[in-house]
DNA sequence: ATGAAAGCGCTAACAT
DNA sequence: ATGTTAGCGCTTTCAT
């Protein structure tokens, strides 16, 4: 119960040497008789001495603290939404106050998305045997970008990692422009001399389509991703270069916007002007699963009618039924390597930016 | 491009007054003159001056940063290492490569679930407009705990959010008894003088029972969430208390885990012994995503043949099919509450242990 | 209302 | 190998 005002003076006194001696034992430094050493450690152990990471902060000048900057674009609202109907979730609530309602909105829809806890996990993964920890941050507006450029700037932490859900986000710009260290997860959409970490997107398409083609399909279609975001862009680019080798000029598509019900609509769009469709791709898991709800209303049957191929192997590729045959992304994995790479950066080892590419994996389950 | 060199005295040098003065200013204490007070202003302006967190910290003794800790219950060490506290950077992983197995697993998991996306985003929601951030914090086995405590006793944070997944969980305890600031989602297992949010969960329960029955149903049964933690049993009460009272002294449970897997599971245990049931009141969404399923493969009509009520309306509940009549948990207003009610015991307004219980709400939907 | 000055607890030269 | 000492940048009495 000695609530902190135990100092590095204290535990000094009780083992009988000076502040700096204690220091160093506790920051590993090697000059330190063996012997002393072990008397420090039991001082400190003894008192339940916690070194205080505010003075420590001041003059190391880092933090040993990452921000998790999930990163919208919108100036104000995003458009894409629509749904008014939809849940509407806790939609208006900070505390009560009103003005909270778009980020709280923001912040629910992205949490919904099984996508990010993949990331918060990878990230985590790589931290925690550091004894570091994230703080999340969400920022969808230019006000919230404001505030993460400030915390960093303050030196609240020593560097964000930064997963932007739209193209066109501005914050890695903005940081690089602040001379703030930061490592994005996929290649921003303007270039922008940073690192990070993405996947072979390209690769995957390609993947889908010659799965489809090796299950004996032939009428291929394919929902999209956000044709602005390079992973949507890619992944229909690596699909279409496919079916050209194989000598299929012409796919049709249709574009979602990465959610369940964008999946759906698109997937209906699809059918209407292409009936008899018996293989499709869909750019990611979330979207697959709208797709396969759409499916089994209309009683078509997956994948004896038509073969469904999802992105990601995100936990709604298990969920789905069936089960989703899919694309893996290697989510904890890329975030682990973000992680990495801003702490390389952090610590001076890098300079340099660097991309690192991961390669997607074909996951065959029931869908084909 | 000043990269944190920019201290107050070069804000007070070039605004013509002492560090003092530009200190009041930006912490808006009253006694300035209006006149000084702009030219200050102007001058951080100018400078694109940002206070050093470490500093200001070091001195008010705060961080203005929660943790929010994702509490699991797990004894067994993950061998991580054995430190009391020292900072050393040792340990060399967390790449995603073998090793992190146990706490990545756990990360993982916790993160698939919606019900922490709500967390979160109730958290952010209060914290955000005051400029707070949470730092997010995994806490599986006794070394991680450990990692809480000490970085609750560094300052690192000036309180802790506990969400636990388990009953049994000692961390609340610990904090306590070490004399940490920490407010809990959910009244903890053991009696703890501690400030939590919880839900009334009985009433749950018998909203549940009051509509199943006001459907018609009589052959009603449940599948519980685990029985050990006061949300599976008070859920499981309210519902046999409402049908006790309305002449049902006997109801089938089937204990489940809260998983999807766990729920599909309890439910063909209870079909086994109860063929017609035409009810059921399942303890989470996830658990009555699984019993639909479960159902429909069996060739189960919901709700023509069994109604199902879930709990929580996470989005599970509108992503089911059909979609899910559920009673509602305002998940992120708890969490708001759980950060206000932190908020108040750190800034010395709340002294005593409070305990905050949420009424639930039916959301009627298509499963019943 | 403003300024001067004393620390907050720690690390890192520098001396020994 | 250990101790001495000078700050890190800020808030906060205490004078004025």
């Amino acid at each position: 119960m000695e609530r902190q005002s135990l100092t590095l003076e204290d535990v000094a006194r009780e083992a009988g040497v000076s502040r700096a001696t204690v220091s160093r034992v506790i920051n590993g430094v090697r000059n330190v008789d063996p012997a002393i050493r072990d008397v420090v450690r039991e001082a400190i152990e003894r008192t339940g001495y916690a070194p205080n990471r505010a003075a420590r902060s001041l003059v190391t000048r880092r933090t040993e603290t990452f921000a998790l900057v999930i990163s919208g674009a919108g100036e104000e609202s995003d458009g894409e939404r629509g749904d008014g109907g939809e849940r509407g979730d806790g939609g208006e609530r900070g505390d009560g106050r009103p003005g909270d309602g778009v980020q709280n909105a923001f912040a629910a829809r992205v949490f919904a998305d099984p996508f990010f806890g993949r990331v918060i996990s990878g990230v985590v993964g790589f931290l925690r045997p550091r004894s570091m920890h994230p703080v999340l941050m969400v920022a969808e507006s230019a006000a919230a970008r404001k505030q993460v450029t400030e915390f960093l700037r303050q030196g609240s932490a020593d560097g964000a990692l930064v997963v932007s859900t739209h193209a066109e986000d501005p914050l890695p710009a903005q940081l690089v422009a602040e001379g703030l260290p930061a490592v994005c997860f996929a290649r921003p959409t303007q270039p922008v001399p940073v690192s990070y970490v993405d996947l072979a997107h390209r690769e995957g398409g390609r993947l889908a389509a010659e799965h489809l083609l090796a299950r004996g399909r032939r009428r291929l279609a394919t929902v999209t991703g956000p044709l602005d975001l390079p992973a949507g862009q890619e992944r229909l680019a690596g699909f279409r270069e496919a079916l050209e080798r194989a000598g299929t000029a012409y796919v049709p598509i249709a574009e979602g916007a990465f959610t369940r019900e964008s999946g759906a609509a698109a997937m209906a769009e699809l059918l209407a002007g292409h009936p008899d469709l018996d293989g499709v791709f869909v750019a990611n898991d979330l979207m697959a699963q709208g797709v396969c709800e759409l499916l089994r209303e209309r009683g078509g049957q997956v994948p004896q009618e038509v073969a469904v191929v999802g992105f990601d192997d995100s936990s709604v590729a298990l969920t789905c039924r069936p089960p989703l045959t899919t694309v893996r992304q290697p989510v904890e994995e890329m975030a682990a390597a973000m992680a990495r790479l801003l702490h390389e950066h952090v610590r001076g080892v890098r300079k340099e930016p660097t991309s690192l590419i991961f390669e997607p994996e074909l996951v065959v389950r029931d869908s084909t």
